[in-house]
RNA sequence: GCGCCCGUAGCUCAGCUGGAUAGAGUGUCGCCCUCCGAAGGCGAAGGUCGCAGGUUCGAAUCCUGCCGGGCGCGCCA
């Protein structure tokens, strides 16, 4: 049950029999309508800008207008309790304490289920997250966007999106070649050859040592004798296959597991290139031409030449975008293309992908993309993650890779812990810098969120062994039974109503893509049980536990419950573990 | 030069897609532990929402132009 939902429903009803009764325009557009909590709770539990916005095609007066919506909208609603009008014609409506009592049952019964929505309605949406080259391991740099995409599918998931978490491996490309002439060598030295220091350009770190060793275990010393081709094939697909197992580790260590690796090797191998960009060629969004060179930055060798291009700009990006090289292969681009192409043919109109600012210049021809090859059926959303900067107690970690001091991702999990990393780097909007500080993060203090809301949670089992203790026993069928009237002190309703938002934070979270709301919204739920719980000290009748009367005690136990339920589902969203006890 | 992102309390950040007197934490000051975890809570002080216009019943939020900061800008991936 959303509340909120329910009542907006109730308002565009009383809204219609206006219309019907031809108090209000037949063609009045309820657009833009709202039933919303306001933000000050003295102005009721829920507030309408129905009369501000119908005023004027109505003719009459915004406050002339809210007394008769107020009427029509109390006349037999089971919900409201009272009506008032206030400031420039805002209704605030006031509803009865049964509907919180109702949603505190509801989320007893519903368990970890209460706040799934069904606002995707099971439209299939892909997420495409991690990505990074598969060249070395994971590091801090990539950690944001694993989590950021991983926890965005779940929030989709929870609200009624078929989620499909995807992996793009760049193996193609003189990256990966680079990776195979690094582990070649990293053989031979496993062959006992002393090889040096690693020339420039090679990739240097110690993480390509097993491989030299696998390769050595499997073919001994045959390679070296092999055929350049042949031996590069094998090198190279060994050392791609042992660095996305590196990445895969890593990424099940922080918790995320992902559906489906496209390869892009395999898409320039099918032929999906050529298939895409002659399906953009019918649509006359290719052609020879010559661009002009980056305004104030021409790079030294810049030199005019026909190239084939994209029709970016015909879809919003500032330029057409060439899709190949001068020695007639394929630009990144063109595999881009390819592949979200090959997105859309497999079904998803809703596609989401997660990258780092510096591929904030991306994303206009990606979006262009995007329309080009689905016909303008499927959109993308772009996630743009900026930088974390690695601190320790206020301090930048200084990350060399030179001078050995490179922090990994495995690193920094094994640090702090999976659910530390992934919850602290929910707690700022994506688009927004952040520092991780190594220190910071594991304090116990409210400044900390992600303690705070863990906190909470485990505070939550503390009342229920203590109830034990007492010879309550607060089992699943007891907290559903308790007499939920007898919770009527105003602190108990104020949280009750918190209880009651989370299902919309879950939809306005999932809408915005934005994981982060969770966090805050956590934060203040936790926030409000603190408050009650402290106030048990001064305030004897306010505790959970009343010795002397077990009715009120199990129906405070139900929503101790009810608030665990939901921290316990917000932080299944976020794909950490909640704790019963603080150590 | 162009594009994207950002500018909110001393500091770190929210602000529910346009709502009413802009909110938290931290820091400063003042309170609350014989009592379910003080690892907590209550209160005070602190703001020209970068600046200037515009849109409308109403703007931190949308539009335009400036100012300041970050990232990016053919043949890299």
């Amino acid at each position: 049950m959303n509340v909120f939902k329910e009542m907006k429903r109730e308002v565009q009803g009383a809204l219609e029999r206006l219309q019907e009764a031809g108090r209000l325009p037949a063609d009045a557009d309820f657009a833009r309508l709202s039933v919303e909590p306001p933000r000050d709770p003295a102005h009721g539990d829920m507030a309408t800008n129905a009369a501000m916005l119908l005023a004027k095609p109505a003719g009459l007066k915004p406050r002339a207008l809210a007394e008769a919506i107020v009427a029509e909208l109390t006349r037999e609603s089971a919900w409201i309790e009272g009506a008032e009008i206030a400031g420039p014609g805002f209704i605030n409506l006031r509803l009865k304490a049964e509907v919180w009592r109702r949603v505190a049952a509801e989320i007893l019964r519903a368990g970890a289920a209460y706040g799934d929505g069904d606002a995707g309605g099971g439209r299939p949406a892909l997420v495409e997250y991690v990505s990074a080259n598969p060249t070395g391991p994971l590091h801090i740099g990539h950690a944001r966007g694993a989590v950021v995409g991983d926890v965005l599918a779940r929030l989709l998931s929870k609200a009624g999106y078929a989620v499909t978490k995807e992996y793009w491996i760049n193996d193609a490309g003189a990256q990966i070649e680079t990776l195979a002439d690094s582990a070649y060598l990293r053989y031979r030295e496993a062959l006992g050859e002393e090889i040096g220091a690693i020339p420039d350009g090679l990739y240097p770190g110690d993480y390509l040592i097993p491989v030299g060793e696998a390769l050595k275990a499997e073919h001994g010393d045959a390679l070296l004798s092999m055929e350049e081709a042949a031996r590069r094939a094998i090198v190279r697909d060994k050392s791609i296959a042992m660095m996305m197992d590196l990445i895969k580790g890593t990424l099940a260590d922080l918790g995320v597991v992902q559906d489906v690796f496209t390869s892009e090797r395999e898409i320039v191998a099918s032929g999906k290139i050529e298939a895409a960009l002659s399906y953009l060629d019918e649509q006359g969004l290719i052609y020879v031409g010559v661009l002009d060179p980056p305004k104030g930055k021409t790079p030294d060798d810049w030199e005019e030449r026909p190239q084939t291009l994209f029709k970016a700009t015909e879809f919003g990006d500032d330029v057409d975008r060439p899709i190949k090289k001068s020695d007639g292969s394929w630009t990144y681009f063109a595999t881009d293309i390819a592949y979200h192409r090959e997105k859309y043919t497999r079904g998803f109109t809703h596609m989401i992908d997660v990258l780092g600012a510096d591929h904030g210049g991306y994303m206009k021809r990606l979006q262009a993309v995007v329309k080009a090859v689905s016909g303008g059926e499927a959109s993308l959303t772009v996630k743009l993650c900026q930088m974390v900067r690695l601190m320790d107690r206020g301090q930048p970690v200084k990350m060399s890779k030179r001078a050995g001091s490179f922090v990994t991702l495995q690193d920094l999990i094994d640090a702090v812990g999976r659910d530390v990393v992934r919850f602290y780097l929910l707690t700022r909007k994506n688009d927004a810098p952040m520092d991780f500080d190594l220190t910071a993060v594991k304090e116990q203090s409210r400044d900390n969120m992600v303690f705070y809301v863990h906190y909470a949670h485990a505070r939550c089992h503390s009342v229920f062994r203590q109830a034990r203790e007492a010879g309550i026993e607060p089992s699943v069928s007891a907290l559903q039974d308790a007499d939920l009237t007898l919770l009527d002190a105003p602190e108990e309703l104020a949280l009750m109503k918190r209880l009651a938002e989370w299902p919309r934070q879950v939809e306005a979270a999932a809408e915005a893509e934005e994981p982060h709301r969770i966090a805050y919204y956590l934060y203040e739920a936790a926030s409000d049980f603190h408050a009650l719980w402290t106030k048990g000290k001064e305030d004897v009748t306010l505790r959970f536990i009343q010795a002397d009367d077990a009715a009120r005690t199990m129906a405070r136990l139900a929503l101790v419950e009810a608030l665990r339920t939901v921290i316990a589902s917000g932080l299944d969203v976020f794909g950490v573990t909640p704790v019963d006890e603080l150590h």
